[in-house]
DNA sequence: CTCATTGCAAAGCGTTTGCACCAGT
DNA sequence: ACTGGTGCAAACGCTTTGCAATGAG
């Protein structure tokens, strides 16, 4: 997510509300702004120490309720990468990209790759399903983590 | 998972079981036999519910240590597919496939793509990654629903 | 003024763990 | 006999929900 689309995102999750009547609010205006604005993909937990820390007190409640509708503006999306907890991330317009996760340090990496975007909607096509979304994760070891074992092995 | 690679698939986790001093116990058999013959993806409950169904009694417990060894022995494959439970599925050597889901109706459907599964590991490989395993995992309605949401809209 | 949101705490739910008893090897 | 497995029930961790107080439109 780049910074300077923060604004226009959170204006569009403002139109998002407004147009069905719901409230903006401070909580959600802070909660959408700091989804936005991270760099990682935070879990609904590490969101709320983010909101804590630049001292908003919001409760837990609020921070997941405002995360599902960010989800259903088509704002943000949930990721399980079987961590135990859901991890968030903001979405723009056209922003296609998929996940490398880290089996040893967690890092999630995103990468984006035009063919594969193209084959997925086809595949759903020939199974006879109308696609709708999709989701691809790559698991495996990172550099960073691949080098440090390498230097571990030979330390020892 | 065709059923006449059941009677292999079970020696192949007895194997895997006897190789490291483990015991094979009655609830160990059970639980992978009846994984391995599983058409669809059960959740640890909805497994349990058939080994009740077929007179067996086993504990909660049981199950999902049992799954988990089967994930370990790589006879098994878990799955996140958003709907609260994990589901399981069993996996014979070599036979790589992936999901499409149903967000109407919940079937889950299987394909297999050559392509597909060549580009993942060269994808992770750009990007520094050594490849471990990956899951992609189409989302959209498949061709039963669709028909019956026509249907359904024609009768109104 | 009205209706939705908030925050707290309690409930929920799938999954994991502690422990006494039991069973493979 | 020894070592690990099993089953129950309690603990867990993340997420959701009920409800009285609060705030946006």
């Amino acid at each position: 997510m780049s910074r300077p689309e923060v604004p226009a995102l959170l204006e569009q999750f403002r139109g998002y509300l407004r147009d069905r009547g719901l409230p903006v609010t401070r909580q959600r205006d802070v909660i959408a702004e700091t989804l936005f604005r991270a760099t990682d993909h935070p879990s609904a937990e590490s969101l709320q120490r983010a909101l804590r820390a630049s001292g908003a007190r919001i409760g837990t409640a609020t921070v997941y309720r405002t995360l599902e509708l960010m989800v259903g503006a088509g704002l943000a999306r949930a990721h399980d990468f079987g961590e135990g907890a859901r991890r968030y991330e903001a979405v723009a317009a056209g922003d296609q990209h998929e996940h490398l996760v880290c089996r040893r340090c967690g890092r999630v990496v995103e990468f984006a790759n035009e063919r594969l975007e193209r084959m997925l909607p086809n595949l759903a096509d020939e199974y006879g399903f109308q696609h709708q979304q999709h989701r691809v994760e790559i698991y495996g070891i990172c550099q960073d983590c691949r080098r440090r074992d390498v230097a571990g092995l030979t330390a020892e």
